[in-house]
DNA sequence: ATAGACCTTCCAGCAACTGGAAGGTCAAGC
DNA sequence: GCTTGACCTTCCAGTTGCTGGAAGGTCTAT
């Protein structure tokens, strides 16, 4: 199957997937003429990798879950303590995002937003 | 007054204070020995940008609303319609990371954990 | 005189792609 | 047989916002 095809079925685009191949993710195999040849196989790595990005792990991360999906005999211990990292960075995002959020939010609704130049979004960031 | 001074007052890294210069957003003078200088006015800019990118701004952001700082006759309006942008961004993000935690975290509290091969993490992954 | 703590510029690298240029290949239609 | 257009290839540059490091100049204190 040439890249396209591969990149319609697994929902990620060409320029991604050839990128994936550079740093040694999926590497399908070539037709004579040189063009990219993607088997079922390499397709679910590319489908594995679609979603795991999709869920936010890293590529670094993604590389390390490739292998212990193709690992039959992995620990899951080893994908949980991936995922619970994971999950713990992205709680930490949320927390500081919401604390942006706090402080905007306040400065938004202090603002008349008027064509007067008082505005204490702008005191606020020059206090 | 020279840039590690500048650094400490603001609240930025030397290097982050130059990249900002190369940038255009803060000009110091110079001295005759080729250092940079840095009026109270040049610190003041620094330290808005300080304060602007922890609240998340981007560095273009940054900019135009350093310039409306800087402009007397600015309309609040101008600044609140930023600071409505970047705070839909945020809660969009939030909104975004709240789904990925729920997935994950329903995924990591299914997983065993364990030394046997059996993930349902990777059973989602690969679906 | 020399040490060490500053300062300068410039170049490279991070993450994870994305866009574009230059050129090869292939299938269909005339 | 030739052309057209849609593929494919590689390679290089750009994105965001810095950060690290090298090579070299300057200043201050001893």
């Amino acid at each position: 199957m040439n890249i396209s095809d591969a990149a319609t079925r697994c929902g990620l685009p060409a320029k991604t997937i050839r990128y994936y191949e550079d740093i040694g993710l999926v590497t399908p195999g070539r037709l004579e003429n040189g063009y990219r040849d993607y088997s079922d196989d390499d397709l679910h790595k590319l489908r594995f990798l679609q979603r795991a990005r999709g869920l936010g792990f890293s590529v670094e991360d993604c590389r390390v879950l490739l292998s212990l999906y193709e690992d039959r005999n992995r620990a899951s211990s080893d994908v949980k303590e991936i995922a619970k990292a994971h999950l713990s960075e992205i709680e930490r995002k949320i927390s500081e995002l919401q604390s942006l959020q706090k402080t905007l939010s306040d400065l938004v609704h202090a603002c008349h937003g008027d064509d007067r130049p008082h505005c204490p979004i702008i005191n606020d960031l020059a206090r």
